[in-house]
DNA sequence: ACGCTGACTATTA
DNA sequence: CTAATAGCCAGCG
C-alpha cells in the first residue's frame, strides 16, 4: 500500500454534510466531489483518489473522475483543472473545450504545468482530508 | 431493465 | 524500468 501520511478517516464526508446548511444530504458521491474540489485553492491541485479517500471511497477513484465530468454542468462550476491524477498528469485536459485550456489555467493560477504534467505537484499537492480538515 | 464505458489506482508480470 | 490486468461504481444507450 502507499504509505499515505496519516490516519485518514472518512469522517470527512461529515464535514462536507455541514457545508450544506438546508439539512438537504447530498448522497451524491459527485455532489460530495464537487463541494471539495471547490474548496480547493487557488495555485494548488489535488487527485481524483485524494477526493475519494477523503469521502471514503479510495478505490472509487473513476467516480471522482466522473463526477468531473458533469463538473461543467453544475453549478457553480467547479474547477476541475485543479484536479489531476496521482501523477500530476493533467489526464482530464482532453474532456475541456479546447484541451489545452486546462493547464493554461492551471499557468495562469500559477501552477507550473510542463508536458501537460504539473512541475513540483508533490509541493502543491492539496490533501482535502489534511487540508480541509 | 441490462450492459458498456470511463477524467483512476494499485498490483502483478 | 515499462506493460498489462483487475477492481471500483454510477451515468447513459
Amino acid at each position: 500500500m502507499t504509505p499515505r501520511k496519516k490516519n485518514s478517516k472518512p469522517a470527512a464526508r461529515e464535514k462536507l454534510a455541514s457545508v450544506n446548511p438546508s439539512g438537504k444530504k447530498d448522497d451524491s458521491f459527485f455532489q460530495l466531489v464537487f463541494e471539495v474540489a471547490r474548496q480547493i485553492p487557488k495555485g494548488r491541485v489535488t487527485s481524483y483518489g485524494a477526493i475519494a479517500a477523503c469521502l471514503g471511497a479510495k478505490s472509487s477513484a473513476r467516480m471522482v473522475g466522473w463526477a468531473m465530468n458533469l463538473a461543467g454542468s453544475v453549478k457553480p462550476k467547479v474547477p476541475a483543472h485543479r484536479v489531476v491524477n496521482r501523477n500530476g498528469m493533467l489526464s482530464g485536459k482532453h474532456h475541456f473545450s479546447p484541451p489545452s485550456k486546462m493547464e493554461e489555467m492551471l499557468k495562469k493560477e500559477g501552477v507550473k504545468v510542463k508536458k501537460d504534467t504539473v512541475v513540483d505537484f508533490k509541493t502543491l499537492f492539496w490533501d482535502p482530508a489534511t487540508e480541509l480538515l
